[in-house]
DNA sequence: TATTGTTATACTCTATAACTATA
DNA sequence: TATAGTTATAGAGTATAACAATA
């Protein structure tokens, strides 16, 4: 009994997120999707192509292009790596900063507006959800 | 100070969100997510290409592939109009019924998984928060 | 030999524009 | 003329395979 009620929580809260993930995405303009990401991943802490590429589940190919659409806008810069020379560590400019953070206020728009029509009572509960959901995929090997 | 509480909130439920929803993309196989969707929609009511294309916000050329694919794989079938031969009426098969289940099947046990692992007060959370982000969506034109 | 990264080429999903058929 | 739908063509993002440079 328990059991088919956690399968219907488990439709339910994934067809709510995805509708909410399918909203936001079409708030963040100028950033397509794959560059946004890897913007936010080199913020957290510089990474190498490889790296990046098993973060995202994505081919060394496709990094490579990505990664160089990004140095061509300026929105990161590559830097060889002292003791290897096979690799080069990527980070954010300043322009990268500044493009990621107009990027968030645009996305972070349409959720802001939603919920200043909620109850405080509705914000409690979506907070404290925000803080398990979080839980749950960081409990990932990811 | 209200307001930075929601702006903290709206950054952390739509990361959140997004998160979730790209873990569970990852977890259907079989189906790519735009004939996902359509199948999805048509289950709901039958539908006409222009229809779903506006709903879906494509545009009718894509919608038209998308649609001629997906009656190739026998998960739909198209009836003309009777009064208006221009249009088709878009219905699933029973194929398509049983390809949508079981993609969601498939979709579902990532997170079936992750909420077994959460204690029974953190289920309600969550079943509360899904109703609120439904109507959050929900609320709005589209 | 193994690893990091790039280039060549092709596939998928998308769009705009031009077209056919029906209203 | 207007609308529903299709086909022609092109662009964006991805993949696999082949390659270059370094370990």
């Amino acid at each position: 009994m328990a059991r088919v009620t956690q399968a219907k929580l488990a439709y339910e809260l994934r067809v709510a997120c995805m509708r909410i993930a399918r909203k936001v995405r079409y708030e963040g303009s100028g950033l397509a999707p794959h560059l946004f990401t890897i913007l936010a991943q080199v913020e957290k802490q510089p990474r190498t192509a490889t790296e990046l590429a098993a973060a995202e589940q994505v081919s060394a190919a496709s990094m490579s292009r990505t990664v160089v659409e990004l140095e061509q806008r300026g929105l990161i810069t590559r830097v060889r790596h002292e003791s290897d020379g096979r690799t080069r560590l990527i980070s954010l400019t300043g322009a990268g900063h500044r493009e990621l953070a107009e990027n968030r206020r645009q996305r972070d728009t349409w959720m802001r507006d939603r919920l200043a029509a909620c109850s405080p009572a509705e914000r409690a509960v979506l907070s404290e959800a925000a803080a398990i959901l979080d839980r749950m995929v960081c409990g990932d090997a990811r």
